[in-house]
DNA sequence: ATTTAGACTGGATTACATCA
DNA sequence: GTGATGTAATCCAGTCTAAA
């Protein structure tokens, strides 16, 4: 009798009161965290809860101030449930269970209203998705025109160097076409327009000739 | 008939008590 | 002092059910 109560005032010091910071879970001590010690009571002779009438519905008032205490504190420690009870006039068993059922209803609603912003994220991502792919049909296709133009060019730079007394090199010894003697401002004027798209929009080379 | 909220059950975990 | 075991308190998930 008296160690246990010796061992009430031990346990009044090592009692935490965030035991449970967020959504419950089965507790899982941290590591290199002095283990709070849960609160024990030796039992009280007083039980006879479960043989009483049974209240059903608690006034607003109890309600009230449960709501209350809930707000500041989602766990409930065996003092507060005590303080508690005899406040409302309720037995500490009814303000565990309420306070049991008030966390796995809050953990529900929590729950829910996650996946419904889960629900909305992933819905405006597909819009995204959407708009970004138009987007790159529309870079696709003036990539084609610019390759087009492009290719206009080399022709055009075909014709005119034909005439010139190095026509009788092959294009192989010259390298890549757009290297020519001819037509490198025409050249670069389209590949700046190109590449300005591509830095404009923020892509690479290799995904647009990739997709 | 449906929803809400109080109560219960069962399994798990933890702290503490007791005993060999 | 220490490990094994028992007990009480508490948690959660799931369920039941009276009352609105």
């Amino acid at each position: 009798m008296t160690s246990s109560m010796h061992h009430e005032v031990d346990d009044q010091m090592i009692l935490i009161s965030q035991y449970y910071p967020g959504i419950y879970t089965q507790l899982v001590p941290e590591q290199g965290e002095a283990k709070p010690r849960r609160r024990r009571k030796k039992n009280k002779g007083s039980e006879g809860s479960s043989g009483g009438v049974r209240k059903r519905k608690l006034s607003e008032e109890q309600v009230n101030l449960l709501e209350q205490n809930f707000g500041d504190e989602h766990k409930l420690e065996s003092e507060r449930k005590d303080k508690l009870a005899s406040e409302l006039g309720l037995d500490p068993r009814q303000v565990a269970v309420w306070f049991q059922n008030r966390r796995a209803r809050w953990k529900s609603k929590k729950l829910e209203e996650e996946y419904s912003k889960l629900k909305t994220d992933h819905e405006s991502t597909v819009v995204e998705k959407c708009r970004l792919e138009t987007e790159v049909l529309k870079l696709k296709e003036e990539l084609s025109q610019a390759e087009r133009e492009i290719q206009l060019l080399m022709e055009r730079c075909d014709g005119v160097s034909s005439n010139s007394p190095s026509s009788s090199l092959s294009m192989d010894a010259m390298g890549p076409p757009f290297l020519g003697e001819f037509g490198m401002e025409g050249l670069e004027k389209a590949f700046d327009l190109l590449e300005n798209n591509y830095i404009i929009h923020g892509l690479e080379w290799v995904n647009l000739y990739d997709m």
